[in-house]
DNA sequence: AGGAGCGGAATGAACGTTCATTCCGCAGGA
DNA sequence: TCCTGCGGAATGAACGTTCATTCCGCTCCT
C-alpha cells in the first residue's frame, strides 16, 4: 500500500493534494503495467490506499483518470525535451541534447514512460490527449526538416529520420526496463553514436 | 463483418478448419486494435460469424486463443526472418536479407505485426508463447556476437545493438501503419542504409 | 432416424459508478 | 479550557451493466 493510514493526527496543510496525487501515482503504476482495460478502479484505491468512492471525489471517471495521467506526463516529456534546447545550435549538439534529455525523462519516471508509450493512440484518450501528442511530433518534425535544409541529415524524409530514431530511442530504453540492457553512462553514449550515425548526412 | 451467413447450402469440405481460420483472423483484427482486455469474445464471435458457444468448441478460452495466435504468428515471423538466412554470407547482405524478410513479413500480415508488437510480456501470455520470444532473440543475439567477433559492427554490446536496431524498425513500420510513412521501397532502403550505418564499424 | 456441431440465451462473477452513511477537524458557546 | 454541533470529505456496500463461460434445443448431414 502506498501510505499506510496517515494518522498525523493534526490536519495536513495539502490532505486534499496528497489523496489526488496518490490516486495518480497508484493508477500510472496500475496502467503502465497492465493497461487501462487490464486495470479496476477498485484496485487503483487499493493501491492508493483511498476508498474506491474518493477516486469519484477527483475525477469524473477511469477515462477522465487516465486523460489527466497522459496530459500530466506527455506535457513533463514535452518540457524535459524543450527545455535548454536550442534550434541554432549546431545539429549534433542539439541531437546531443536531445538525448540526454529524453534519457534523463526515463530515468526519473520510468513508469510515466511506460504508461505513455503503452497508451498512444488510444480510443479512450480525448481530443486533447491526442493534440499533445501532436505538438510533440510538429515541433520534432520542425527541427528536422530545418536541420535537413541545411544538409546535415541524410537525403530521408523528416517522419523517417523521427521513426527511425524515436523508434531505436524507445528500444533502447524498454531493453533497460525490462532489464535486458544496463543503461551505463558508457551504453548511453555509445547508443547515441550509433542512432546519430544513422541519420547524418 | 466477415462472413454474413454463408448459406452454401452444399458443406464445404474443411467447413471445421474454416471456423477455426475464422475466429483466429476476428481475434488478430481485434486483439491488435483494442489489446486483449480491451476484446470481449462476443464480439470475436461476432466479428468472425459465429456464435459465441462455437468458440470453446475451438478454444480452451479467450487465453487459450489469444496464446494460440501468439505462437502461430511468431512462429510465422522467426521462419519469415530465417527463410534463406545465411550467416556465413556478408554481414552487409546479411542484414540486407534480414530487412527485407522483416519488412515482407510486415507488409504481408500487418494486423500480425501489430499484435505481436502489442502483445509482447504480456502476464496472459503462457511459458511457451514466452519462450518463442526468448529463442528469436538468441539467434540474433548469436548471429550479432559472431559478426561482432568479426570486427564488422561498433563495439557496443549485441543487446544494445539489436534494441536499436529492432526498435528502429519498429518504429519505421508503425510509422507507416498509422498512415504517417508510406512505405515505398526507395523509403524502404533508405531506411535500412540509415540503420545500418548505426551498426557497421 | 440418429447424432454431431452449432448458435445464442442463460449464468454468475466482476466491472465502473453511485449514494447513504460515517468520520473528522474546527468554530463558537459556556 | 472543554464540550457540542456542524459541514464537507471519505467510505464501501449496493446497483445496473457487461464480461467470460456454460448449456441446451435445433439444424443439417448421413
Amino acid at each position: 500500500m502506498s501510505a499506510a493510514v496517515p494518522p498525523t493526527t493534526s490536519a495536513s496543510p495539502s490532505d486534499k493534494a496528497d489523496k489526488r496525487a496518490a490516486i495518480l501515482d497508484a493508477a500510472l503504476t496500475l496502467f503502465a503495467e497492465r493497461g487501462f482495460h487490464g486495470t479496476s478502479v477498485p484496485d487503483i484505491a487499493h493501491l492508493a490506499g483511498v476508498g474506491a468512492g474518493t477516486i469519484y471525489r477527483y475525477f469524473e471517471g477511469k477515462e477522465a483518470l487516465v486523460n489527466a495521467l497522459y496530459q500530466a506526463h506527455k506535457g513533463e516529456l514535452g518540457q524535459a525535451l524543450l527545455a535548454g534546447f536550442d534550434p541554432s545550435a549546431p545539429p549534433r549538439a542539439a541531437f546531443h541534447h536531445f538525448w540526454h534529455s529524453a534519457i534523463a525523462f526515463t530515468q526519473k519516471s520510468p513508469r510515466a514512460f511506460q504508461f505513455l508509450e503503452l497508451h498512444h493512440h488510444a480510443p479512450y484518450l480525448d481530443k486533447k490527449s491526442h493534440d499533445l501528442e501532436g505538438e510533440l511530433l510538429v515541433m520534432a518534425h520542425t527541427f528536422i526538416t530545418a536541420a535537413s535544409a541545411r544538409q546535415v541529415f541524410k537525403d530521408v524524409p523528416a517522419e523517417v529520420l523521427l521513426a527511425l530514431v524515436w523508434g531505436a530511442f524507445r528500444g533502447l530504453v524498454q531493453g533497460g526496463c525490462e532489464g535486458r540492457i544496463v543503461l551505463t553512462e558508457k551504453i548511453i553514449s555509445q547508443a547515441e553514436e550509433c542512432v546519430w550515425e544513422a541519420i547524418r548526412r
